[in-house]
DNA sequence: CCCGTCAAGGTTTTT
DNA sequence: CCTTGACGGG
């Protein structure tokens, strides 16, 4: 069969599995994505169960798009109907269809978390709650950890007055969302979760439709999630999930490598196949890789091979400042372009945050050099359109408040924030929601209100039996929001956005099925929703794409995680320090490894780092800087312990190598002292400051022992040393008086 | 109501 | 350094 040749044999045994929940520990470059939707076709295509019974989740859009995409190649079949879905996509799609067993209103909205920190900030003003003293972002962050629990309010065990406090605003918020009829990310999963807990026959039904389910990343599914498949698996469920501990870089926010083994063990898994051989990198990359990930102790164990041969050396290079490890890389990107016939395309500029990219950035500006950065606003996020959605998400649901607020005196329409609270305050006492309050303020009622109010009315009358593409069009001029960006001297791009939107709609119509014409309310007998709740879900669970436009010859820039799952011939991995990349949070902290051990919260760094250089295929270069601007200052940070954990062998030092830090130890240094540094007067006044020892070098104490140079202060006899002694501390030593000596 | 100024604070991110 | 949010004057 000619979708099983190209198959290496631990492919093959995996792509024809006999119905059973098996684990695959798929490797960076392993070709992962080939043998979930191998697997999805040889089941289908040798009669073992239909499309309808095959449901396959992944984590991004893209990867579930891709994933369809390969299908439907493989497939003469339409793959509009299978279930393949992000998390929250395939939570959407069974909400949408059993919504009153979920208890939802039928138009429900999905809260992005932009929407969600606004409604929180909102129902804070009605409570008269100080956010000084409860940070919306941490109630926010307490919510989804308790949903991703499955905890509701009342399963949330509070110990102390603070979390107490939390608890009564977690139920505030759930109260408040379930009035206005909007559901947040956390809460499609929570509420499909306790959906199928709750409905036997559903759960069932689900159960026996669903004979094989796939799971991509699987490494990166949180409690809840994995709680999701479990249920919606049932006792005969078959998984078969792929993924790989090794490339496990969520942790931080909620993602739970322990449900490798959990699964394993709740599933009774036979079969655990590694996919280890890799067809994306020469082999010293993979050497670097493979070497560097041995440093974690938390691990199943897998090494990636490959036939390609050894390929360049990887070329490391210790920058005087980040200016000059920016220059490093022009030089370089110059060469492999011009000479060695790279396309700019292939070329990967990667970092730890995003506050990095712009010294490159700038040097790649005036070297004149075309760029893209991924990590901008996101189309959907863009405030125009989020007016342009909220008047959309108005007409659909008059109990969405944020909507309202959002834009009820957007473009301004003599609408100030003491009419506002006003009908907050008949909204509140008469339990009822903004917009259906303005009917009730009878004599008071304020005129700009009442317009309003027929504006939202009218818009929706007009717009009755319109297509999608022309209700959108109708509603952003109606509204009066291109007229304003119009007037705006600097708002021609919003403008361009919103006409975007439209297109944006239009495609979306045709790719859904709708069409121009669609007078047509429901379609799909699944669906049972109109084009636009469809289009506004869809906005909100795909913001879009997040990178800068730019020409598509471009070199690409972003950071670690951003590109896990692409690749390059050519990588970048850049500001490789102590402090930065691993990130002085994650050093010298443990977490808790899911299953109740604890594991040094350095090896998620290092497993991103594992990811970063997983991204090349032909060439990898590695680079770190003496001295950088962070925060407004310049900070001196060590290299990296990861560029010391690498193999010598597969490197090549560009620029000599020092050798401080190996002397060293790394339990010397593993206090949070690297964000401490001061700011120096660099390159003038001199005359009076001495710098005896080098930033970065070793020197011995009497008292303290032996410590790091950090940094310098001050001048003439004032003038302090600033020296790192690991476990004895950081200490500011006055230079004239301090008693070192260089070791 | 809009715009300027000032203070604070600043990983990683998808849905 | 640079972005974001909160206030106050015009």
């Amino acid at each position: 069969m000619s979708l099983l040749e190209s198959l290496n044999p631990e492919q093959l045994a995996a792509v024809t599995l006999p119905r059973e929940s098996a684990l695959i520990l798929a490797g960076a470059g392993s070709g992962k994505t080939k043998v979930l939707t191998a697997r999805i076709a040889w089941l289908i295509q040798t009669g073992q169960v239909g499309p309808n019974g095959v449901l396959a989740v992944t984590f991004t859009n893209k990867a579930s798009k891709e994933m369809l995409h390969r299908i439907s190649t493989m497939l003469p079949i339409n793959t509009r109907s299978m279930w393949v879905g992000t998390f929250h996509g395939l939570c959407n799609r069974m909400l949408r269809a059993h919504w009153k067993e979920a208890g939802l209103p039928q138009a429900f909205q999905i809260l992005d978390m932009q929407d969600q920190l606004s409604a929180i900030k909102r129902m804070y003003k009605v409570l008269g709650i100080d956010a000084e003293k409860f940070p919306p972002k941490q109630l926010s962050y307490f919510i989804g950890s308790a949903k991703d629990q499955g905890l509701r309010p009342k399963d949330v065990e509070a110990h102390d007055e603070y979390h107490r406090m939390m608890v009564r605003l977690y139920e505030a918020y759930e109260a408040q969302c379930q009035r206005e009829g909007v559901v947040d990310f956390a809460e499609l999963l929570l509420r499909s979760f306790e959906l199928l807990g709750a409905n036997p026959a559903l759960r069932e039904h689900y159960q026996a439709r669903f004979k094989y389910i796939l799971v991509d990343e699987f490494q990166d599914t949180n409690n809840l999630q994995y709680n999701w498949l479990k249920r919606l698996a049932g006792p005969q469920g078959c998984i078969f999930a792929v993924g790989d501990d090794d490339q496990s870089i969520y942790a931080f926010r909620g993602a739970r490598v322990a449900n490798m083994v959990q699964f394993e063990n709740d599933f009774a898994v036979q079969n655990r196949i590694k996919l280890e051989q890799n067809y994306r990198s020469v082999g010293n990359v993979l050497k670097a890789a493979n070497v560097l990930i041995g440093h974690n102790k938390a691990r199943l164990g897998k090494e990636l091979w490959t036939e390609a041969g050894e390929g360049e050396a990887i070329r490391v290079y210790e920058a005087t400042s980040d200016q000059d490890e920016a220059a490093f890389i022009i030089d370089r990107i110059k060469k492999l372009v011009l000479e060695e016939g790279f396309s700019r395309s292939d070329i990967a500029i990667l970092y730890r945050s995003n506050a990095q990219s712009r010294v490159v950035e700038q040097a790649l500006f005036n070297a004149g050099m075309p760029y893209r950065v991924y990590g901008g606003l996101r189309f959907f996020e863009r405030a125009e359109i989020k007016h342009a959605l909220a008047y959309l998400r108005l007409m659909d649901n008059a109990d969405d408040d944020n909507s309202f607020s959002r834009v009820v005196n957007f473009p301004a329409r003599g609408i100030g924030a003491r009419s506002v609270e006003q009908l907050q305050d008949l909204a509140t006492s008469q339990v009822t929601s903004l917009y259906r309050a303005i009917h009730r303020l009878e004599g008071r009622a304020q005129a700009g209100l009442k317009k309003f109010a027929d504006l939202i009315e009218r818009m929706r009358f007009e717009t009755r039996g319109l297509s999608l593409a022309d209700l959108v069009d109708k509603v952003i001029n109606e509204s009066g929001l291109v007229a304003h960006f119009q007037a705006d001297k600097d708002g021609e791009d919003r403008v361009e956005n919103l006409k975007e939107l439209v297109n944006a709609a239009a495609s979306f119509a045709i790719a859904e099925g709708y069409y121009q014409d669609a007078a047509a309310t429901m379609v799909d007998e699944e669906k049972l929703i109109t084009p636009l709740a469809d289009f506004l879900s869809h906005a909100s669970l795909e913001a879009g794409d997040n990178a800068a436009a730019a020409g598509q010859e471009a070199i690409q820039l972003m950071t670690a995680h951003a590109a896990k799952g692409l690749e390059f011939k050519c990588v970048f991995v850049t500001g490789l320090e102590e402090g930065l990349f691993p990130h002085e949070n994650s050093i010298g902290n443990s977490v808790e490894g899911g299953d109740g051990t604890s594991v040094e919260a350095v090896e998620e760094e290092r497993r991103l780092m594992y990811v970063a250089i997983t991204r090349a295929r032909e060439q990898l270069f590695l680079s770190h800087a003496q001295q950088r601007m962070l925060h407004g200052q310049i900070r001196y940070h060590l290299r990296s312990r990861f560029l010391d954990e690498l193999p010598e062998d597969v490197l090549k030092w560009l620029t000599p190598k020092r050798a401080h830090i190996a002397s060293q130890g790394w339990d010397a240094l593993d206090s949070k002292v690297w964000g401490q540094s001061k700011t120096l007067n660099v390159g003038y006044s001199n005359k009076t400051t001495k710098r005896p020892y080098d930033i970065g070098t070793g020197v011995s104490h009497a008292k303290f022992g032996n410590g790091v140079v950090v940094a310098y202060e001050g001048e003439g006899d004032d003038q302090r040393i600033q020296i790192n002694f690991g476990r004895q501390g950081m200490k500011w030593l006055m230079l004239s008086l301090a008693k070192l000596e260089k070791f």
